[in-house]
RNA sequence: GCGGAAUUGGUGAAGUGGUUAACACGCCGGAUUGUGGCUCCGGUAUGCGUGGGUUCGAUCCCCACAUUUCGCC
């Protein structure tokens, strides 16, 4: 069944909202993190330990399952739920990112992106429609548009003309779209210029997707205030009854400051990865398990109910990291995923409690012991 | 007992009679935002077994000693 959102509360201060999303017996709140799960895995993870982590919503990539093992043999397989074996909701990135990550601005044109395959260097060309029909196969829940996802500090022309072929490759794809249980997504471009922000959003919002996604950000070491401006200057323009998306954000304040400016779901590689490489997120800030002050620390990571903060040490998982243990890297993805989940929730209460703003300063404090600079 | 070889950081090691002793691993830090998971970037021997000597100068040459190792009796 088709994912069901619907506008529950905007709050007195700030542009955040609350929302439910429904999905067959389950219902979501909004705001929400997902988790990255690019081949059709959470990395480390279980499907049993997302849930775990309070998760909604994660993701996966058309690019990558197009490679390997193809939208076909998932689509014998039943559908990406069946075949992963997740029975939450999916929302699948179009490739539009790994366009902007693999390919040279030279070899995209209006038909679509030529690119080489980072598996094996077979070239490659895909296309919005291509993306859409790969997307309909995978049954995912929610559908990207494939769009070209330019760096923050490309020249205003660049992007213009970027913006422009995205729209029309957004119109493309929903041509294309075939898929009545599927969600379909446009995405709004522009860097932090404010007339091409609103020109991608209107433009955008005039093809009716189920959802708008905020692309374009966090990709270029851009400031943070440039960052922020890329929400705000978009959210302003979209339908308020529908999902607005951050892409590809999930640093702890970002949640905060984009929520603030109106977004509802965000997603963000990094819980995933920062395990990966020994780091904790922790209300205190980010620790790194692999330094040894940890050696002999024989307390959880922090005050945390996660399965990782019940059952084990920083000293354990610090030892794990250290040999290269993946049941280390799977502790740290567990609870840095909790961490996430359990700060959306604490997010949303405060939308209830309309004092989002006390939360994010009290959270600032917290976070960076009062040193935080937002370029 | 005799003869040979070796002795460089936490480890494996390269190296030269003359400014900062290569490299790798480890260790110690840091990075990481629509994922090319085990990556990237820094730091890490004031010292070349010990004691003498030769030399303007020695980790590098000579002598002694110690330790290790190989061969022979």
């Amino acid at each position: 069944m088709k994912l069901q959102f619907t506008l529950q509360k905007e709050e007195k201060q700030t542009d955040a909202r609350l929302g439910l999303l429904k999905y067959n017996d389950k219902t979501y709140e909004t705001p929400m993190f997902m988790p990255v799960g690019t081949n059709a895995t959470v990395k480390t993870l279980s499907p049993e330990e997302i849930k775990d982590t309070n998760s909604g919503i994660i993701l996966a990539n058309t690019y990558h399952l197009w490679l390997r093992p193809g939208e076909d043999i998932v689509a014998k397989a039943g559908g990406l739920h069946k075949f992963m074996n997740y029975d939450g909701p999916i929302l699948t990135d179009s490739g539009g990112f790994q366009v902007f990550s693999l390919a040279n601005p030279k070899d995209i044109t209006e038909e679509g992106v030529k690119f080489k395959s980072h598996i094996n260097g077979d070239s490659l060309f895909l296309t919005p429609e291509k993306s859409i029909a790969i997307q309909n196969k995978l049954d995912s829940d929610i559908a990207m548009s494939f769009d070209e996802c330019p760096p923050a500090s490309a020249s205003y022309e660049y992007l213009k003309n970027s913006i422009e072929r995205t729209i029309r490759w957004a119109k493309r794809g929903k041509m294309a779209h075939k898929n009545p249980n599927q969600m379909l997504f446009g995405i709004i471009q522009g860097g932090a210029h404010e007339d091409l922000r609103e020109f991608s959003a209107k433009e955008t919002v005039k093809l009716d997707f189920d959802g708008y996604s905020i692309g374009g950000v966090a990709n270029d070491h851009e400031s943070k205030e440039d960052m922020y401006k890329a929400f705000s200057y978009s959210t302003k323009y979209l339908p308020k009854d529908k999902l607005r998306y951050a892409m590809g954000i999930g640093e702890p304040i970002d949640l905060i400051e984009g929520v603030i400016r109106g977004i509802d779901i965000f997603d963000c590689v990094s819980p995933t990865r920062l395990a990966r490489h020994g780091h904790a997120l922790t209300k205190y800030g980010k620790i790194n398990l692999k330094n040894s002050k940890y050696k002999e620390d024989f307390t959880p990571i922090s005050d945390c109910n996660c399965y990782a903060c019940q059952n084990y040490t920083k000293a354990y998982i610090r030892h794990l990291i250290t040999c290269n243990e993946t049941f280390g890297a799977r502790l740290l993805s567990v609870h840095n995923i909790y961490y996430l989940n359990q700060l959306m929730q604490e997010i949303r209460d405060a939308i209830k409690n309309d004092n989002l703003l006390e939360f994010r300063d009290k959270f600032i404090n917290d976070y960076y012991g009062g040193k935080y600079e937002t370029n």
